[in-house]
DNA sequence: AGCATTTAATGAGCTGAGCTCATTTATACG
DNA sequence: CGTATAAATGAGCTCAGCTCATTAAATGCT
């Protein structure tokens, strides 16, 4: 049984097609069809066994790494480079995952769906303990902040796999923290500031003109 | 043939499953499976060949009122706006395209994917534009700009469609622009900035002394 | 140790979906 | 009207997932 599954994730890695994996784990094994069957009702899931079997040791990883680590801006980048670099690494596992969570609402709810949510909830949790220090503000809509981070990290992956280039997922991290946190668009100043600004130009002007009168200043 | 396609079109939206869909289409049609391998090599086929018209339908659209916007925020909007309408609307047809994408890298490419090149070209056209009339900063990382919006929108319409309450595109669409354009830290002054707000307070706290000491202003 | 009972493994074979092809039916053309 | 070309048919093949009656192995009990 623990055989079955190692099996199965060997061939899930090799080739992400997923036709005939069940003759193909009892013909590695020396076992015949029907004996994989007294152990899962299913192929499906055999497959969601496996891939819940994974993510759940991937995220146990996860913790010990990131209690290690502080600041909010570290700890997003952190979360984030990780993503990056298991996807980069064990995208035929990442595959299962995110296609049974993507897999109609109808079908009974995987554990992997909880798994999932407390994954991203540790992305939320972050970006709340920065709004409270103060240094995120308090205005940002929070899973849309997970969905671009989570979002982004796949799309980039993807992209990767279809073969166009590699990447470096620390570099990939940088850039991603980098747009979150300051965006693309040129700095301008927020209202409040750009008219404490005016104000204190217009003070200095003034004082030009003492400057230029020759009047003393004291 | 155009019945095939029209009728494969209404099955695909209907149910997300895939399975059996030549044999709902014969059935439907009252005609036999064997034809529809007279017209269609395989079901892929078939099926991209669907995704495909549709997808080149949308685009053409897309333009069309893309035209009519101007300004680099509001092109970005507009854009993301419309992709989440069209994720929302039609979860299916999208569903086909993003698998197609994601398809292993040894398969054939389809026209899907210079569709897809044509689709997020325009994207960083107009993030391009927004550099190029300086509202936008010039090192912003382009492909992961694109990633990030079109992860994100994915992102939120899976959650979406997984039951998990219902979004307006308009507000989404809000959401990823202020993010993008804004990022989500509390604004801090540039150097620059910050070197010349204290040279201005500076003088404005000589000014002060002078107002203190009766001086006369000129 | 020897028999009974429970558990595991087998392999033949069923099902259902994608697909093929020799044959039949319909259409076009001189 | 007859022939040539194209279209449709349906029987049936393949292959993967899966079932189940039967056989083999393990376990428990006296």
């Amino acid at each position: 049984m623990a055989d079955i599954m190692r099996c199965a994730g060997e061939i899930l890695r090799a080739h992400n097609d997923r036709d005939g994996i069940v003759a193909e784990i009892a013909g590695r094994l020396g076992i015949v069809e029907g004996t994989i069957y007294r152990y899962f009702p299913t192929k499906r899931d055999l497959i969601i066994q496996v891939a819940e079997d994974w993510y759940e040791a991937m995220l146990a990883d996860y913790d010990r790494e990131l209690a290690g680590i502080t600041g909010t801006a570290a700890r997003l980048r952190f979360m984030i480079w990780r993503h990056l670099t298991v996807m980069h690494d064990e995208p035929a596992m990442c595959r299962l995952v995110l296609d049974e969570l993507r897999a109609d609402a109808g079908y009974r709810k995987t554990s992997i769906y909880e798994l999932n949510r407390q994954y991203t909830r540790r992305t939320l949790a972050i970006v709340k303990d920065g709004i409270a220090s103060g240094e995120l503000r308090a205005d940002v809509p929070l899973t849309m902040i997970r969905d671009m981070i989570y979002g982004g990290i796949e799309h980039h992956t993807w992209a990767y796999l279809r073969g166009e280039g590699d990447f470096s997922p620390t570099q990939a991290a940088e850039e991603i923290v980098a747009i979150i946190y300051r965006g693309i668009a040129v700095p301008t100043d927020t209202p409040e500031r750009a008219g404490a600004l005016t104000r204190l130009e217009d003070v200095a002007t003034r004082l030009e003109r003492i400057a230029q009168n020759q009047i003393p200043e004291r």
